[in-house]
DNA sequence: TTGCACCTTCCTCTGCACTGGAAGGTCAAG
DNA sequence: CTTGACCTTCCAGTGCAGAGGAAGGTGCAA
């Protein structure tokens, strides 16, 4: 199969098919007598597993180290739970900062709806928004 | 002032304060006779709007059109509330997305345990990870 | 044979906000 | 007079995941 009818059937671009090769995501692809890569059937079921990982927010650094270990024959799934659960207190994490910003983001927009421009000095550049550690 | 005490006294570092002055975020500084840059009490307040404007989510891009039409002589508080509306209204967006995710991650951990990796073919990497649009 | 689609490699660019380092100038203290 | 701290400019690199494009080879149809 050429690189070509890979990313028709994969929905990965050729660019993006050789940069995985290039850092050891995909295989080394086998070549065509004239030089083109030929890929196995087996390539469009890598290419789902890597924008699966992705999508659960698996960096292609990440994924490759676990395709590195499933072709030395172990099965990764331990190292994979690690790295999903890690992958998950991280979103908590993140979502409760995001959460605390949207809190501080509404309060100013609503303080912010109440004051008038003309009474904006230069110096702060904006009113609106204050001074870290001391609101206006 | 020096450019080291309004880095000592602002906690930005000296870098910073020249990538700054490079990408009009700050305006260029006078000089002293012998090249050193020379700055003004002002510069502090910049900073610290630069740095609050920062922490509400605005990037260095939209902060230089702020500063630059407060230069202008212009308040640009409308600007700016119209900036924190949409950056809060990404927000939310992003919030939800990420909850999603977090729901999703959550039943693949919980499933992911109760698996064995024993029963996990080569093919499909790692079975934790299900095919996008149709879990295993 | 010409045209066109497709393939190859190699190199650069993107966004974002810096950071690091080299090579050299300046200044005050000891 | 030297040491060390500070300043200057300029160039390159960071992380992440590719995208863009040039120059040249290949394959098939009209």
């Amino acid at each position: 199969m050429r690189i070509g009818t890979v990313a028709d059937r994969s929905g990965v671009t050729a660019k993006t098919i050789r940069y995985y090769e290039d850092i050891g995501v995909l295989d080394v692809a086998s070549r065509s007598p004239n030089g083109y890569r030929d890929y196995p059937e087996e390539v469009l079921q890598r290419l789902a597993f890597v924008r699966s990982a992705q999508a659960v927010g698996l960096t292609l650094a990440e994924i490759r180290k676990v395709i590195a270990s499933r072709e030395k024959g172990q099965a990764p799934c331990d190292h994979v739970l690690t790295l999903v659960e890690r992958r998950s207190a991280d979103l908590d994490r993140r979502i409760s900062e995001l959460h605390q910003l949207r809190g501080e983001l509404d309060a100013l927009v609503k303080r912010g709806r109440s004051l008038n421009p003309e009474d904006c000095s230069a110096a702060q550049v904006c009113h609106i928004i204050p001074s870290v550690g001391s609101p206006s």
